[in-house]
DNA sequence: ACTCATGTCTGAGCCCACTCAGTTATTTGC
DNA sequence: GCAAATAACTGAGTGGGCTCAGACATGAGT
């Protein structure tokens, strides 16, 4: 008889173990053959749950994608943020920020395109969704300190400025569809552009 | 007996009549009902083929929506450039470009975003596709035009610019799901972030 | 005219994301 | 403990985009 567990109830303790199990199956499925390969199905039977109840936990095969990328996308920030804090350079600290989420975006471009596609044009009331908005949003804000940081613009040209980054950025993600197209590449066409929008040198 | 054809053969005019046929059937029933509540089925009957013979002419409904919108985005252009001509400003030139074609995608909200969501995402190889990134890259010609009227930008900074420019259009009418936001304020969020691009006062 | 070859059409059927009426598990009130 | 109430689960079923094996039309060769 353990202590006083975690989670008050048993069925929040079950709820919670689903997701959980939920999670690992479709995170497992879709790195191993792409979000077009998988279907519901077999996340439900990798999951051993039934069809029905996996659409209670998402409600639709993007918003899976969602709740297993996020987390990525959550952490390629992290280290961006941490890497830009180190760069005096301006247009080098952004593009620090944005160096591992292009990673991050392109270790399997398939998935990384659909997530793209999820989070524009995906239903924006359902929690994984305003989830990556908040991901994108913290994005932008530390676009923005760092635009801040040299005091050439103020606050709010820095934010409007950090949005332009990352519709830049998020373009040219989701407009090189060929898996050929090294991230490098991609990187250096934002980088082309976030430079002639700070008028960097 | 009429005089010889515009077409030579008759299997080249019974294609066309067909794709004419679709073409109208799909614009018909996309502009009454959106692209989400109407059934390839519909479309087949009404324009009197059957189901397989529709996806002869258009390989998936993206495409479909392609064919119907692609007509409406050139003359949205052409609108625009003309307009930007009249107009000295260089701001307000680029934006007399962009005003229609924003226009154009909110006359109907669900198909414009389809639209777009299918201008990225969708297949490249298929003909209506190239033809809808053509259109795109027309537009931002005439927008670098625009710019480089000015002299302030070199010819490559000036379509690197037109470039970005065409992003922020593209995310600011992607981002607003909502069908009762308008033109005018999405028109006015390009309009903010081109100004900061430009460095225009 | 009569093949044969080549291009075009067709709809029954497949696949798969998603639903919903019915079942089972958990909690609450007594 | 035991109902009643409530929450969670389930899988057969549904709808719709798309396919493909076979039917049909057209044009070329003789």
């Amino acid at each position: 008889m353990p202590a006083v567990s975690p989670q008050p109830t048993r069925r929040e303790r079950n709820k919670q173990q689903k997701l959980d199990r939920i999670t690992a199956a479709a995170g497992e499925l879709f790195a191993e053959h792409g979000v077009d390969d998988v279907t519901t199905q077999q996340i439900a039977d990798k999951a051993d749950i039934g069809t029905g109840t996996l659409f209670l936990y998402a409600k639709t095969k993007g918003e899976l994608l969602l709740l297993v990328q996020n987390a990525h996308y959550a952490e390629a920030l992290k280290r961006g943020r941490a890497d830009a804090e180190t760069i005096p350079d301006v247009l080098d600290a952004v593009m620090a920020i944005l160096q591992p989420i292009v990673e991050c975006n392109r270790v399997q471009v398939d998935n990384g395109r659909t997530y793209l596609k999820e989070m524009v044009f995906g239903d924006p009331t359902e929690p994984r969704h305003s989830e990556a908005l908040h991901i994108v949003a913290q994005t932008e804000e530390a676009i923005a300190a760092v635009l801040a940081r040299g005091g050439m613009l103020s606050a709010a040209d820095a934010a409007t400025a950090a949005h332009v980054i990352s519709a830049i950025m998020f373009l040219g993600m989701a407009g090189s569809a060929d898996p050929a197209s090294r991230v490098e590449d991609i990187v250096q066409d934002v980088r082309s552009q976030v430079r002639l929008l700070l008028r960097s040198p």
